[in-house]
Parts: C-alpha cells; structure tokens; sequence
DNA sequence: TTGTAGGCGTTATCAG
DNA sequence: CTGATAACGCCTACAA
C-alpha cells in the first residue's frame, strides 16, 4: 500500500525520463523550471514518496547509532541521550532512541530487532545482564558501549559515575555535618528481581558507606541498613519508621538512590522528626527528584553530559575500525548541598 | 570503512555463489548444514553485516515511524512514547525516538533530516508551530500526526486532553471546597518565545477558568490571573508572594499545569501559609511533580496512554492510505484529588 | 535540457 | 543442494 509510486510512476505519468524526475525533486540545477514545477505537482498528485531504502543502498549507509533506554517510568537517562544526541549529530549521525518495552529479557530482544533497524552502533543503558546483550550484538554484528554500572561482570566498553568515591563523600559530608547515627537505605528486590542483589553500583555505595564509617571509627551497625520498596509516590517508608520506633537513634538518612528519598522524608516527617534538624537525608544522583521534594536534597550529581558523550565517543571511534578495550570508565561525581542536609548551608 | 563486507566478498572467499551465502546467513532450509556452517564462519572473521538497505529495498521498506520528543529536561512524555511503541510493535512497526534539541526552528530542522532516515511516518509532540512542520513533513513526503495542544492552528490531526474541561473539573472542584479566591498561575514567556502567548491549551486552561468562576457567580479578579518563570528547583514564586504580601486574600491557586506548583507551594509555606487549610492548591497533567512535592497535589491527569495509542493508530492508518482528517481528537482528563486540596479527603 | 543505462547489496526464481 | 540472474528504486555519468 504505503510504497508504491515510484520515479518510474511518475516519470510515466508526466511523459519523462526517470531521471529528470529524479533531478526535478532534488534541487538539480539541470531542469528547466517549467518541468519541474510539472513533475513536481504530478509527483504530489501521485503521493510520491522517495525510498528511503533505495536512496541509503545507492549512497551507502544511513550513519546512525542507536541508544537503547531502560524502561523507566521516569527519564532519568534523558539528559544522556541529549548528550549522545548532541555528540553523534556533530559527527553526522543521527541518533535512533529505542525504549525497552519490559522484563530482562526484552532488552536482548530489543537489540535482536535491531538487524532490520539502519544502525551502525548501540549505546545500551543500565543493562541488567552485559553478558546476553553482548550476545545479541555480536550476533547482529554491531559494536556497543553501555552506560552501565548496574553489571558486575562487563563485556562492554561501560560508562559509569565513581560510584564508591561519590557515596564516600556523601557520607563523609553527614559525618561532617556531626552525624553518626547513620542508616542507609536501599531498594528492596521486587518480585523475582534477584539482579538488585548484584547490582554494582549498590554495592559500591554501600562499600563507601561502610569505609566511611569505619574511616570515621564509627563501627557499622547493621540494623541501620535496610531495603524498602521503591515508590517515589508512596505515603512513608516503614522501614525507617521501625528503626524510629526501635529507638535506634538516627540521626541521618543515605538514600542509595534520589528516589528513594521522598518515601523517607515523608515517613520522617510523620513521625515529628525534622529534617535536617533531626535528621538529615542525602541521596544519590541528583535526579529530578532531589529539587522536587521538600526540603530539596543534598546528593552526589552524576556528570550525565561527560558519560553520554564519550560513549557515544568511544561508539564512534569503534565504527571506525578501533576496538576499544572493554574496561570501566568512570567519572567523577559532584557533591550538591540542598537543604535536606543543613549544616554548611551557612 | 564500516560497511564494506559485501555478500559479494564471503562468496568468494568461501568460493561459492553469493545465493549460497545469502541462505546461509538466513535460516534458509536448502544449504546443508556443512557449507551453512563453513560460510557462517568465514562471513564473522570478515566482519559481514548484511546491510540494512539493500534488504529493505528488496523487501519493501522498514515498516518503522518516528517519534519526535519535545527537548524539556524532563520527560513528562515518556508515557506516550511509551504508547507508540508498544501500539507500533503490535503492527509490526518500529518505533524511532527523535529528541529535538532547541528552539523552535529545529523541530522542523530534525524532519527535514528524516529524509535519510527510514521511517514511514511521523508522530510529533508538542508542536510550537505546526504549519512549518507540516511544511517539513511535504517536503520530505511523509504523513504526520500530532499530539500536541500548543497549536492554536492545526495542520495535523491533533491529539489532545480536554483542556477545557478537564480544567473547568479542577476550577469547580475548588469551588466545591468552598474556595472563591482564586488565582490563575500562568507560565511567563521567557526571552523571545511569544509563542506561550498564543498557546492553545493556555487559552483553554484560563476560559475553563473565567467560565467555572463566572458559572458560580463570582467576578473575575483580573489582577488575580499571575504569570511567573518556569522553575521547579526555584526557591517560591514572587508574583503570587506579592499578592498575598497585598492582601489579596486568595485561599486557592490554580496552576496552569503542574510544573508551575513546586514554586507556588514553597512561597506559601515560607509565608507560612498551610496547604490546603489556607490555601488550596491544584494543577494539571498529573506528571511527576505532582506526586513529589509537599503536600502532593491535586491535578488532572491527561490521558497519555489511549492518546499515544491513538495518535499512533492515525498514523498507521494514514501510512495504509487513508487521508485522516485534519482535526482535533480530544480526550478526557481525570481529576486526581491528593493532600494539596484537602475539602474531599475525607 | 533531457533520456539511457549501470550499479548499490539483497533476496527470490529458476535452472542445473 | 547450489549457482547464475533478475529485480527492488534511486542516483549519476554519459550520451543525445
């Protein structure tokens, strides 16, 4: 239905050569304005629509890369693809965006359907399994570069924040901030989810969080390390509550994550406990979430723009023959003071 | 130098026809599996990747549409891309994201540069100017369709909520709470985008307003209609600091859309006015903000996934060669009551 | 200024 | 089972 009027129709119905229907549409200067203002009004009669497919197989190729983004409700990623976006474009390269639709599986699925997409190269984000992936591009024959620090094992190029340097001084701020009794908050596993339990960057910030302590000599407790349900809309966080409860003395707050935050500040807030007075909070990311929730949050920025660019680098520069070496590259965090943490506001 | 390796090339150093190859790399049932195996082999150590072109030209196209994303820092859209995906995917199409990524030109611009990209169609969201991207999308030949309620002047079939509506339910739901001093908290344009001014669901939005007060028989307070910066992470809201400063009086405001309260709700609270017992406060779209501020917000909530799935089914529609008409498809909003009005909580 | 012909890399149709 | 060959639709020398 949808592509069928060819040059050759066209060129039929005007009673021409195909190729001075193809010059007409163009902008060759070798028509005569008279005919090409024919063709061109016969070519929109007929619903002329150049093939993509013809027009690519003839000048070779389409240079375009395709990020794949996680399914999230909420874009966290946007600012990476913005800078892919913008890398790639000044290289020529358009940039296809693909979300993926669902469970750990699909994003392999996604890549598979991928050898009937024009792409030159995959930029994957936050991928739950490298290894499967990395089957999936082999398999189609395309390179990748994830942005990932959620896989332990990597089998890419990956792009990540200094997750442990960054959480470190998180906390190191709480503890400056004269705080000891300090929880911390992770996500609990939902469902079958068993991949959060290996989940790097959480086990990076939590390393951080037990070397500050021990730094500071202050011994770890662990009833102060709890998982809760991520649910940025919920109404408090019970597992904190508990601890309040327990008389466990806290008197700070580390989100392993910014979304983690709302459902803690709420379920302090319940309780009487102000924050930062009380409690301080500090999170991790500098999400949309830490400038949104009240008091806004301290938190360590994740330098989105640095890692969307050189992935996006690091693709190109392997569409180009180069193999780069499948190793971490990280990049430092920047710590943000919000109110949620008081005590160098002054 | 990326795509050189040619069925052409594994033939002959397979030295076999290039049929041969093409059904080995495919799962064709007539090779035997030895020379499969063998060609399978030599085509990976020569790096062979079928091109994407040539096999679309062969086959008739990708059967791929675009979708291009407003370039907000934040994706209050993702839930209808997410729709166009998962309709698309149902009918066997692919979906490309576009981010756009500035001023108003460049909406344009990125169709324009979908002419080298194999996509069938087009879904736009957000348009400031649909006649220039009409325009664009002729001169590249393909069908488009938008979702967007910013056009005063539609070019496309336009896909939208009942702005109307949906914000007169909000305005009366006030009402209903007994408030009657309203004020209408308007985004203010900023540097030379005068097209705010002549923005479609703005208009909407504040004659749901004039219409719900002067339904319930009070008189409008012009100097009650405010215009204030877009800005979540921003400390308060001076215009609406200053009517209250004036005594205006106001026990309720009513955010052109949500993204506007965050500021709204941090002046009130440093004025140390209480939301909702002072002042109620409501928005519209039901994005994330909604759910993350303090208290979290009443608001309507467009319907994102039956107007994805829609636009997305339009577009389906016209690329099998229907000429959908030129009109608006409006869609129901909900009104989502939460803490930040607080009269029916109960 | 316009028409003709060849080829881009695949796949499908035919012979062998 | 395998090999030649003809399209797919467009662009562009080259020829007229």
């Amino acid at each position: 239905m949808a592509q069928r009027v060819t040059l050759t129709d066209v060129s039929q119905a005007a009673g021409v050569g195909i190729a001075t229907v193809s010059r007409a549409m163009g902008d060759h200067p070798d028509v005569s304005a008279a005919t090409r203002d024919r063709i061109r009004k016969i070519a929109l009669e007929l619903g002329y629509r150049p093939s993509v497919a013809a027009r690519a197989l003839r000048r070779g190729g389409f240079h375009a890369i395709s990020v794949i983004v996680p399914d999230t409700q909420w874009g966290w990623w946007e600012p990476l693809a913005h800078a892919c976006v913008e890398t790639a474009g000044a290289a020529g390269y358009q940039v296809l965006v693909h979300p993926v639709s669902g469970g750990p599986a699909s994003l392999a699925d996604v890549i598979a359907g991928l050898s009937d997409v024009p792409t030159e190269g995959v930029i994957v984000i936050s991928v739950p399994d490298q290894k499967a992936v990395r089957e999936a591009c082999d398999r189609i024959g395309i390179p990748g570069v994830a942005i990932d620090d959620t896989s332990v094992d990597i089998h890419f190029p990956s792009i990540s924040a200094t997750n442990y340097e960054g959480a470190r001084e998180v906390v190191e701020h709480l503890l400056l901030g004269g705080r000891s009794r300090i929880a911390f908050v992770r996500p609990r596993l939902s469902g079958g989810e068993a991949v959060w339990g290996e989940t790097f960057y959480l086990q990076e910030r939590e390393r951080a969080y037990r070397d500050a302590l021990d730094a500071a000599g202050i011994p770890v407790d662990e009833s102060l390390i709890i998982d809760t349900a991520l649910d940025e809309g919920g109404s408090g966080c019970p597992e904190l509550g508990e601890l309040v409860e327990n008389g466990a003395g806290i008197d700070a707050v580390f989100c392993a994550f910014d979304q983690l935050a709302p459902t803690a500040l709420r379920e302090l807030a319940t309780r009487g406990l102000r924050v930062p007075d009380d409690v301080a909070v500090a999170g991790f990311d500098d999400e949309r979430t830490a400038i949104l929730v009240t008091p806004q949050l301290t938190t360590a920025r994740q330098p989105y723009e640095d890692m969307g660019r050189t992935a996006t680098e690091l693709l190109l520069r392997s569409l180009s023959g180069d193999r780069p070496a499948i190793e971490r590259h990280e990049f430092p965090t920047q710590l943000v003071v919000r109110a949620s943490t008081a005590h160098d506001m002054d």
